[in-house]
DNA sequence: ATAGGGTTAG
């Protein structure tokens, strides 16, 4: 075959020698074509080089088999270009290429992909109408349409119709997947009952049915049920975890802080010559974040860097995210530079962190800017987007501007959740709009968003703070009614009401009550009883409660402490209490000027 | 000589 650099040479020569070499090349390419498809295929690592060859194959006389479109098809849906794939698949059949039920699968995969399981179905009647007999392959992909679009019902229905008519065989990956449908429900009684039933059958559980549990037990926040599992899989299955078993168990164990444990992981699985990938640095660099720990975030990522892994938008969001955290938004930003001229381009995800960070600071015109900028890029906001630019919104005071925002959000179809409905409230009841907040709340009347002790919290907190404890009462008697269970803030926020109302009397059975409801006070509530006390001038309790604060190994505040020190300096308490009170006091507190003399 | 399932971020 005629080279590129011999090709050169003849230019200019003349344009009829040219133009056969032309198409002397074009022939020889063609026919290195025709005995490699395969070969190119497995090359393809982009959608257009996919579809030239498409559309080439496509020109040949006699057309290649099915199995070289399959093929093709299978290339463009790995580089998950689904919507292409479906394309292709509805030119094939218009070329007669006589489709398979590998075509099938892979076409149904496709749509199931793209949340529209319902076309799914409908390549399930062709298969019928072409008497393709649908495999095991087909009713798997159906299956996960139905579990990516939280169908969990209609999947139940499928996989029990699969076995009861024996539509086909279930196999490994049939009962992976229904498990993966009960996990992300949070089933996991029933899941746990699949994975013994499974092992009944001669599909065994494998690696990917494991791995799918334990993550969602961690998710569930059943540690040690997740570990039993593990040990089960190791011990009496002899399946060896991978890192996706390490990476779901060191995620797990880093975000609930057991940070020993999680490194124990990671050595061993070093022992197990198992190396971390890109994943598990994440994660590590995530719970370093989280953790407010961004220097060593970083210093993982350059480990990862030396490793020769190469962080990704991931890696770079949680950073970000992290110094967002601290409010240092100058790194952030410097971040967010570096990552763009790494060419990866912010996600939603970037941008929500930025927009949370500027609120902190209470810079909303930052945040504003920043959102201005997301949606230029073309990037639609989410509903974390949108709470998080509302909840800037109400903090500044500018509720008018967070109310147009809503009307926004609702028009872009962005449904407002457990979230947007508690920011709007107490938004709402932190700008003296407590009668809105309010209505609001009796709107939504008795429904699954007004089930939620938070709620509550936020409400009566409201009330009480704009004097109107009767409210905050009646909703505290609400939710009792309704079964729900008052918890810490419940109390304190009550509490708090009651004191600012000069009702000690309340105040101390509340108090009182909190114990016997299998409730102890924290910290906070004793803060809030003395606080009362003091303002109120009633010292009658006030040393038992210092005691008992002392007892429970709990500290003063700042400003509980400054009006301990204004009582005792007019004369009102006796200098005497001085030396429990710095008992009390935390050692950075210890440092106040006004505090050298009391030892 | 071709098809499928598992982990991360706001």
């Amino acid at each position: 075959m005629m080279n590129r650099t011999a090709f050169i040479k003849f230019r200019g020569t003349n344009s009829f020698l040219l133009h056969s070499l032309s198409s002397f090349q074009f022939s020889t390419h063609k026919a290195s074509l025709h005995s490699n498809v395969s070969s190119l295929i497995h090359k393809i690592t982009n959608l257009n080089d996919a579809l030239k060859l498409f559309d080439e194959m496509s020109h040949r006389q006699p057309l290649p088999s099915v199995v070289k479109f399959n093929q093709l098809l299978t290339a463009v849906t790995k580089i998950k270009h689904f919507s292409s794939s479906l394309d292709l698949f509805k030119q094939m059949c218009s070329l007669g290429v006589p489709v398979s039920n590998y075509t099938m699968s892979i076409a149904i995969k496709c749509c199931c992909q793209l949340h529209r399981t319902k076309d799914g179905f409908a390549l399930l009647g062709c298969c019928f109408r072409r008497a393709i007999a649908p495999d095991v392959y087909i009713f798997n992909a159906l299956l996960d349409g139905l579990v990516l679009e939280d169908r969990i019902l209609e999947a139940e229905m499928l996989f029990k119709k699969l076995i009861k008519q024996k539509l086909c065989e279930p196999d490994v990956v049939t009962y992976s997947t229904m498990i993966k449908g009960l996990c992300k429900f949070g089933n996991n009684v029933t899941t746990l009952a699949l994975l013994r039933l499974m092992e009944q059958t001669n599909c065994k559980p494998d690696i990917f049915t494991y791995n799918t549990i334990i993550d969602s037990l961690f998710k569930d926040k059943m540690i040690d049920d997740a570990f039993k599992l593990f040990k089960e899989m190791v011990s009496d299955k002899g399946i060896l975890p991978n890192v996706i078993t390490y990476n779901s168990l060191i995620c797990g164990l880093c975000k609930f802080g057991r940070w020993d444990e999680a490194s124990k992981m990671l050595k061993q699985m070093e022992d197990e010559n198992i190396s971390p990938d890109v994943h598990t640095f994440n994660v590590l660099v995530d719970a370093f974040c989280k953790e407010g720990k961004v220097e060593e975030a970083e210093v993982v990522i350059n480990i990862m860097i030396e490793r020769g892994k190469v962080p990704n938008l991931v890696t770079y969001n949680s950073l970000i995210d992290g110094y967002c955290l601290q409010g240092e938004m100058i790194k952030a930003r410097e971040i967010f530079d570096s990552m763009t001229l790494r060419g990866l381009a912010p996600n939603v995800v970037t941008y929500s962190s930025l927009l949370n960070g500027y609120c902190k600071n209470r810079n909303i015109e930052g945040a504003m800017q920043m959102f201005r900028q997301m949606t230029g890029q073309g990037l639609k906001p989410n509903v974390v987007t949108y709470n998080t630019m509302l909840q800037g919104l109400f903090q500044v005071g500018r509720c008018v501007a967070a109310r147009r925002l809503f009307n926004e959000m609702h028009a872009q179809g962005r449904i407002p959740d457990r979230c947007t409905y508690r920011i709007v409230l107490d938004g709402l009841c932190n700008n003296h709009l407590v009668e809105d907040a309010l209505s609001l709340f009796y709107l939504v009347g008795n429904s699954k968003l007004n089930s939620d002790i938070a709620v509550y919290n936020i409400l009566i907190d409201g009330a009480g703070k704009n004097g109107k404890v009767d409210v905050a009462r009646i909703l505290f008697q609400g939710l009792i009614d309704k079964g729900l269970q008052p918890d810490v803030r419940t109390y304190n926020v009550m509490i708090s009401g009651f004191c600012r109302e000069g009702q000690l009397g309340e105040a101390k059975l509340l108090f009182l009550k909190m114990e016997e409801s299998g409730c102890p006070p924290d910290d906070v509530t004793y803060r809030v009883l003395l606080q009362g006390y003091l303002k109120k001038r009633h010292y009658d309790d006030v040393e038992m409660l210092l005691q008992e604060m002392d007892d429970r190994g709990y500290s003063l505040d700042a400003s509980t402490l400054s009006l301990f020190i204004d009582h005792i300096a007019a004369g009102l308490l006796d200098r005497s209490m001085l030396k429990l009170l710095s008992k009390l006091v935390p050692k950075e507190l210890l440092d106040d000027p006004r505090l050298c003399d009391w030892e």
